[in-house]
DNA sequence: CTGAAAGCGCTTACAG
DNA sequence: CTGAAAGCGCTTACAG
């Protein structure tokens, strides 16, 4: 920056001035100015400029799990809009583990993030709360936060577990097993209150050993699957709460030989590239992944350049892909009492 | 930190160089330091250490598709070793876009990163050269660079992409089709590569109307698939060269009608979750994806700790996994000379 | 072994 | 409109 300020003929206050587009800088100078820094290829020290505001040029992204393509489109969202405003991404892959979420907190406090967009490892508890006080800015995204005013973007779960769940009913569908998350999650809970509504509205009767709520990953998905279809009178249909489980069940089903939907039905929420090219193709719930977290990025940056605007929730709605898995083409669903 | 300095009673000289685990602090007043830092929740300021030591503990990672779930298991597998190492990820997504890539380069150069790990966009030409002459070390992972010594980390693409063509070859295919990705960058390249010579090594002839390199999404292997198939006498089988690009052939294949393997035949370069759901499920050349992340991350804190090693290249190896899409189980590989 | 002091590269009142 | 100067929160020679 001194060598800008030498090579320019004027201050590095002046330098600094016109960087920041401030106003009240001669045109003559400012171009002066513009004409060293590309001279001599200067770029500005991130480090210095944070220190010296008290604020970084990093937003925090917290999410649960890298590898879950759902988070993946969400990252992409995001990316989008931080890119085109100047701003960086930290990643932090919270693993659904509260002592990695929170080192992850305490390093953006460490960085002086601008902001943090967080899906948080729970609905309850996390040191959040010390990034508002330290004044950064926190969106919630995908899962709310109990104890916590701020601004969050979420999709309609319930709804979208209730349009799978009524979809599976309206076809002849009532032995329904849950193969879900759990609930101390937004989209667990949220999820599971759509499967059970949609049974009560339909008129059929809950059954507590059909819900299954142990994980999010395709080995949990497995695990509760093969339960479910173990049981003396199996589920006609599954309906799996994540892409992830999903795919878990898919492999039990597939590991006893049974035909998807003559034997068994299926409807999963998430709508995937994959989807499409299972035989059958996947009757799915389309989440709108992207959105989210261009929504929630485009909510952080308006709370970073004012913070006192009212706090806002946006909810996104999910949409029913009825492809074959559900038993839609053939009819049938699910074989015991078709 | 003054504060921190106070409440022990020693100099904030001293609390930096408890914090820093420097050597000769006598035992007492360390661990007085150190009271005084969990009474006041001292957290160090981060920008300011990087200002000082002129390098940050952030670690750059420039990937190009974060929608794809191939660099999102690499991704993984940095965040582990950059997380246990107290290392921060500073996600960057270049999209396949040369301008991006740069100037996530100089964002990383103004951020004074300890280290970046690079999947370029093409082999040739990039910024990188001014990382390193800013000593900031930097490590190729899954796509190599030309004109650049440095360390790198990358699978046998042509080993991958052979074993699945001698597969489909031994199987009694001779007409394959190759779905595969552009060659500026090292997997496309190899993996052509490969392809040819399976066929050669075979006594097969190579048509070069049977080989497309137009992209790395979805889309393209659609197109280039659709392309292949709607030929006048289309290929036995398709060897598709990501994940992504089977997926859009899959499309393709489906779009048509035609039974897998019976009808046309299909090996896909990467192993998905995916995979095994598919029906039939799908052959696949297995990439030890979060190894290629972990090994490349490790890699590089070593630069980062030791300037002047030998440079390292790791290759690793890939796996063939043989399902059913290739015809293995029917005896079947593509219609027209079976 | 410990502290006082300089300085990393910026920004921004303040004075002119 | 512009510059000199203070200071953001650290680290690290240097002196003792």
């Amino acid at each position: 920056m001194k060598d800008v300020a030498r090579h320019a003929g004027v201050s590095i206050a002046t330098v600094s001035r016109v960087l920041n587009n401030s106003t009240g800088v001669r045109p003559a100078l400012r171009s002066r100015v513009l004409d060293a820094v590309r001279a001599l290829n200067y770029q500005r020290d991130r480090a210095a400029r944070s220190l010296r505001v008290r604020r970084s040029q990093i937003i925090g992204l917290i999410i649960s799990d890298i590898q879950n393509p759902f988070f993946t489109s969400v990252v992409r969202g995001v990316e989008d809009v931080a890119y085109q405003n100047g701003y960086t991404l930290l990643l932090c892959n919270s693993d659904e583990d509260r002592v990695k979420e929170n080192l992850y907190i305490e390093t953006l406090l460490a960085e002086r993030a601008a902001g943090v967009l967080i899906s948080p490892v729970s609905e309850t508890e996390n040191l959040s709360g010390a990034l508002l006080e330290a004044g950064i800015p926190v969106v919630a995204v995908d899962r709310r936060m109990n104890d916590l005013q701020v601004d969050t973007v979420v999709v309609d779960n319930i709804r979208g577990a209730y349009m799978g769940v009524s979809h599976l009913i309206s076809l002849g569908c009532h032995h329904i097993g849950y193969v879900g998350l759990p609930t101390w999650t937004t989209p667990g809970r949220e999820r599971k209150e759509g499967y059970q509504q949609a049974l009560v509205e339909h008129g059929v009767t809950l059954q507590e050993r059909l819900v299954k709520t142990e994980g999010f990953k395709q080995a949990d998905g497995y695990h509760m699957a093969s339960e479910l279809l173990n049981m003396d009178r199996p589920p006609q249909a599954l309906f799996a709460a994540n892409n992830l489980t999903t795919l878990g069940a898919l492999n039990a089903i597939h590991e006893r030989g049974l035909s998807i939907p003559h034997d068994v039905a299926i409807v999963g929420f998430d709508d995937m590239p994959w989807g499409p090219a299972l035989n059958p193709p996947l009757t799915a719930i389309a989440q709108p992944t992207y959105d989210l977290g261009y929504t929630a990025a485009d909510l952080l940056l308006r709370r970073i350049s004012e913070r006192n605007g009212e706090i806002t929730e946006v909810v996104l709605e999910p949409q029913l892909v009825v492809r074959a898995s559900c038993g839609y083409v053939t009819g049938v669903c699910g074989s015991q009492d078709s």
